[in-house]
DNA sequence: CCTCAAATGTGAACCGGTTCACAAAAGTTT
DNA sequence: AAACTTTTGTGAACCGGTTCACATTTGAGG
């Protein structure tokens, strides 16, 4: 359905924070908004799959979405989380191409779909978002480079040692000094983050426990001394 | 140096093939080149190093140059090798940040600089070289999120098999039906695109020597079979 | 509250690929 | 052609992580 009219202020108060729509007026704003649809989504409901036609640009709204792609034999791995407020699907839609992974709900979500239609113009007589958009693609491609370097560069300590700092910083947001990073998250699905088998995870969790830099909880990890998961990532 | 007079045509006369300025009509090209400099490195010379700073845009136009990045330990990726006609450095000159890689000329190479300064006032003024622009950074992206998948679903001679058909395809054009396509590559070096050693690359190589499906020279492949190479990379 | 599915914990055997240690062959430089 | 460097060839020992096989804990749903 259409943004309802009460939900337009709420709607561009998480657009406007992004870095992609920050530079552009209230108005041009609202106009996007008109053209763009609210989805809700399930817990572990499909958004869309790997091989389908690009149609749309996402914003998380609420919620947590998985981006991962199956290999021949079932296996998985997760290519990226997307928190509330982050965007996703610009790939498949810039180059007009089909979608080059799946995207699922991790929780229940509610999600703002941009038509293709609708925002390739948009980007056309925008220059202003056409370069913002590039600055986000070559973020995207910075990180994506760096996964490369790290699965060869690095041990499978290291990697689970990084991965577990960068979830931590990218979610746990700590107001409070106090508060202790909690990475809501389960052994099975960090492993096929960084290409290890949950049983290896769960071994090396296991000896950091020990040692008390963390706390493993059920679907839930709490770094207790982040510094020292730092130097477990070289 | 500023590009001579006797060299706009040649130099014209490659960019145009490129997706990026295929669109540009000769004026505008011609506006650009009159910016650009012919820079010539001698092989194995430093083009740039990771973490300066991103001044400019690099055109190859002739030679080959390897886009690699370095461990701690002082072992090597390889993320890519571009070819005469293609284009490299677009990343960080496009956020204004650091290089994020080494780049070295693998041959006597001789390159187009675009400058910073010119370039993005140029991107600014043609939305249509932002789109182009926009489906590079994608094309880009997605073959390095297919490097990552590959790394965690696919095993040593499945990676081997794949990079050797896409180095094949890549670089040795078949006009006659009969020609071979050829590799120009070291163990060693293809070892570092894939992350195995050098031995266990000639291991593998050493197997499908003995059956026919290539052959093994100095610093070159000559694949025979190219089809039983896509098998082996399932 | 009881059952079921998801998530975690753990050990033994196995194995692909690395490490290490040499050798030999093919270019390059002088 | 002599001295070097680069590239390739090969085998033995080692090891990190997988596979497999269970056992246990925890949360969710009827």
């Amino acid at each position: 359905m259409p943004v309802k009219q009460d939900r337009v202020a709420v709607v561009r108060h998480i657009l406007e924070r992004h870095s992609l729509f920050g530079s552009l007026t209230p108005d041009e704003l609202d106009q996007l908004i008109a053209h763009a649809r609210v989805q809700t989504y399930a817990a572990r409901q499909t958004i869309f799959e790997k091989g389908s036609p690009g149609l749309g640009l996402l914003a998380v709204l609420k919620g947590r979405v998985r981006i991962s792609s199956l290999g021949r034999e079932g296996d998985q791995v997760v290519l990226n989380i997307i928190n509330e407020g982050d965007v996703f699907g610009e790939i498949a839609l810039l180059d007009g191409k089909d979608r080059t992974a799946d995207a699922a709900a991790m929780t229940e979500c509610e999600l703002l779909a941009i038509d293709r239609r609708d925002f390739v113009p948009f980007v056309r007589a925008n220059p202003e978002v056409a370069l913002r958009l590039l600055s986000v693609l070559c973020q995207r491609l910075r990180r994506t480079t760096e996964q490369v370097e790290d699965m060869i560069f690095l041990d499978a300590p290291a990697r689970l040692a990084k991965k577990l700092v960068e979830l931590a910083e990218q979610s746990g947001k700590p107001r409070g000094v106090k508060a202790e990073p909690v990475v809501t998250i389960s052994q099975h699905e960090l492993g096929n983050m960084i290409g290890l088998t949950r049983e290896s995870i769960n071994k090396h969790l296991s000896v950091w426990q020990q040692a008390g830099i963390l706390k493993v909880g059920h679907g839930a990890i709490t770094i207790l001394d982040a510094d020292a998961l730092r130097q477990q990532a070289e």
